[in-house]
RNA sequence: GGCCCGGUAGUUCAGUUGGUUAGAACGCUAGCCUGUCACGCUAGAGGCCGAGGGUUCGAGUCCCUUCCGGGUCGCCA
């Protein structure tokens, strides 16, 4: 059989054909969706990836294309040379774009044949993630996968020619590179020629594209993949793809506007949806206080009170005492929910705050005459309407406490918030709630490590007034940090970076790091920050999750062409596996694994 | 590393207090069928019940171990 296919020159995609096609002679190319044999007429649904077109194959008119076509089976690559003809009225199939037209085949090639394939190439199939991903390439046949990925594609294209119109310059910096402490685990890559040695995969290109600044390039951008050996989450996985932005000469409001601008050119761009800007902003401070949260979803309210002051002199034993260390009371109400949540709900809502730390969670329904609650009997009345005023508290609602330290208050009552939020339906899917969260804390203290740690990088400059706390005072450092949230995902983050050698020591030594040390995983860059720094910083969006987030989907994985499952393995190639001894002895490695 | 859920035909699932030969739907194969588009009709094939061990006269079902998948906590500057 002639294998080539140069008779043949595709004229048209499938799913592009319509009524100005009609009468006209092409060449399709795809794949064989559903084949209908209806003895002796035949018709093919053929897809390729911009769509689906009706072939119809009549034993009358065509006897040796009629025989091909009955061997043809779901997935099969063909090529068919054909007429577009218009379909009678009684036969148009409204579902489908190109359902008023057809392809009358005068010819058909088998391209190539198909086993069955483990599911049906379709949107919405019952299949498991699983079998999807172990047959990637056929699961990105599927039209919606495609449109994923094509999105993907034009979010990438967006950005840009955003950024290049803007007058960046996209660099690429290494993949192998030196490891640095802080941040996630380092993916380790072994060095052959300096054994043992390692590489490490980049977490990000930060200090690359700050060193660009120190070189002149100032404004750049790349879309650049990042490594971070931790455990995935449906939001996560080990290697993903960061769009890294860095400007020279500019101050926080400069950085802002341009990111700003850029991310509603997307929307504008995507779904024709005007954003207003400047874009809300929030402070760190206050998006904990009202939210329990540093990435709020404000597209629902049911924000948090601090009613601490209302309780201290109750007799709640655990009220007071949380107040007493340091803590504080604060509540949601989650109105109309006394009415609408049993007992048994409500008994759920309390084993949900316990999952974020919380030891228990206090509750009152609010009904005409009368408080139900286990806990009312520790206040008096004046107190009972201080609280119920407090909260704007009607009947039918809910009020939900809790008392800890304000960490875990913030936590558990913005865990809870979302909780209810999606129970009570109000997470408004034609909603892009876009906003700024700045002012973060420059450290936080890790129980783990005794120290305080970089909340953002250990490169972020602190607020000029807040300077003055770095030696004594370092919790009370706020940072040049900013986040881009949307809908409750942190979507970006970027600050401005220290660009003065001396204030880069303080900031290091106030990270528990001694000259030398600093000097020694660092010495590249506080070396070159003594030869002319300008001032600069930047932002860094995970763009698998904004992608994510506008095709409307819940993983990342619907939007990465190959992407890794929870144990971080690819089930289609079956990576990680074993290495060959010979490959080990090259890199001066021997394997030693315990507990095997 | 902890916790929760799941694993039975190619796929998605059902399978009673432990009891004949483990079922359904879709898919698949063959035959018939000239206007279907989730084509229809008829017939048929298809199973190491994730794996290993245990309890029992008897295990898909109960117990233990383990592997795999999902979610989540820790972790993720």
């Amino acid at each position: 059989m002639d294998q080539s296919i140069k008779k043949f020159k595709r004229t048209h995609m499938c799913g592009q054909l319509d009524q100005e096609d009609i009468n006209k002679d092409v060449i399709v190319m795809g794949w064989v969706q559903r084949r209908r044999d209806l003895g002796g007429l035949i018709f093919i649904d053929l897809r390729d990836r911009a769509g689906i077109v009706q072939v119809v194959f009549d034993a009358k008119k065509c006897e040796k294309n009629f025989d091909e076509a009955e061997k043809l089976r779901n997935e099969y690559v063909v090529a068919i040379k054909g007429q577009v003809v218009e379909r009678t009225p009684e036969t148009v199939n409204p579902k489908i774009p190109t359902g008023y037209i057809e392809i009358v085949a005068h010819e058909l090639m088998i391209l190539s044949t198909s086993k069955t394939p483990p599911f049906m190439i379709e949107d919405d199939i019952k299949v498991s993630e699983a079998i999807r991903l172990k047959y990637r390439y056929l699961d990105l046949r599927r039209p919606k996968m495609q449109q994923n990925l094509i999105l993907r594609h034009n979010v990438c294209k967006w950005i840009r020619d955003f950024l290049n119109n803007e007058g960046f310059l996209e660099i690429e910096t290494p993949m192998l590179t030196r490891s640095t402490p802080e941040g996630a685990r380092d993916y380790l890559v072994p060095s052959r020629v300096h054994p043992g040695s390692f590489y490490a995969l980049p977490q990000s290109p930060q200090l690359f594209k700050q060193l660009l600044m120190l070189s002149g390039y100032d404004k750049y951008y790349q879309i650049a993949r990042c490594f971070r050996d931790e455990d995935l989450r449906a939001d996560r996985q080990p290697e993903f793809t960061q769009v890294d932005i860095e400007m020279s000469f500019v101050d926080i409001d400069d950085i802002m506007g341009v990111n700003e601008r850029m991310i509603a050119y997307v929307f504008k761009k995507n779904l024709n949806m005007d954003i207003t800007l400047p874009l809300p902003r929030i402070s760190y401070k206050e998006a904990m206080s009202r939210y329990g949260s540093d990435k709020p979803d404000t597209r629902f309210g049911l924000e948090l009170n601090d009613v601490s002051d209302i309780v201290k002199n109750s007799d709640f034993k655990v009220f007071t005492g949380a107040i007493e260390r340091g803590g504080s009371v604060r509540a949601i109400n989650a109105e109309g929910c006394g009415t609408k949540f049993s007992r048994r709900e409500i008994d759920g809502l309390v084993d949900y705050v316990k999952d974020f730390g919380a030891k228990g969670l206090a509750w009152i329904v609010v009904e005409d005459s009368e408080l139900k609650s286990p806990i009312t009997k520790f206040f008096n009345d004046e107190q009972l309407n201080m609280l119920l005023d407090r909260l704007e508290a009607k009947s039918g609602d809910l009020l939900l406490f809790v008392a800890d330290k304000d960490d875990v208050v913030f936590r558990a009552l913005g865990e809870l918030r979302l909780e209810l939020g999606r129970r009570l339906g109000l997470l408004d899917d034609s909603k892009y709630n876009l906003l700024w969260v700045t002012e973060f804390p420059l450290f936080e203290y890790s129980e783990e490590e005794k120290r305080y740690v970089a909340k953002h990088h250990p490169f972020t400059a602190p607020m000029d007034e807040d300077i003055k706390y770095l030696e004594n005072s370092p919790e009370k450092v706020r940072s040049k940090a900013y986040d881009m949230v949307l809908n409750g995902v942190e979507i970006g983050g970027g600050s401005i970076r220290i660009h003065d050698s001396n204030l880069q020591e303080r900031m290091l030594k106030a990270l528990g790091f001694n000259k030398e040390e600093a000097w020694d995983r660092f010495g590249f860059l506080l070396q070159a920050f003594q030869y002319g720094a300008p001032p600069h910083g930047g932002m860094a969006y995970g763009l698998d999750r904004f992608v994510m987030l506008l095709a409307g989907e819940s993983s990342i994985r619907e939007v990465i062409a190959f992407p890794k499952v929870q144990n971080a393995s690819d089930l289609m190639t079956g990576a990680p596996s074993p290495v060959d001894l010979k490959q080990l002895e090259e890199l001066n490695i021997k394997i030693d694994i315990n507990d095997v």
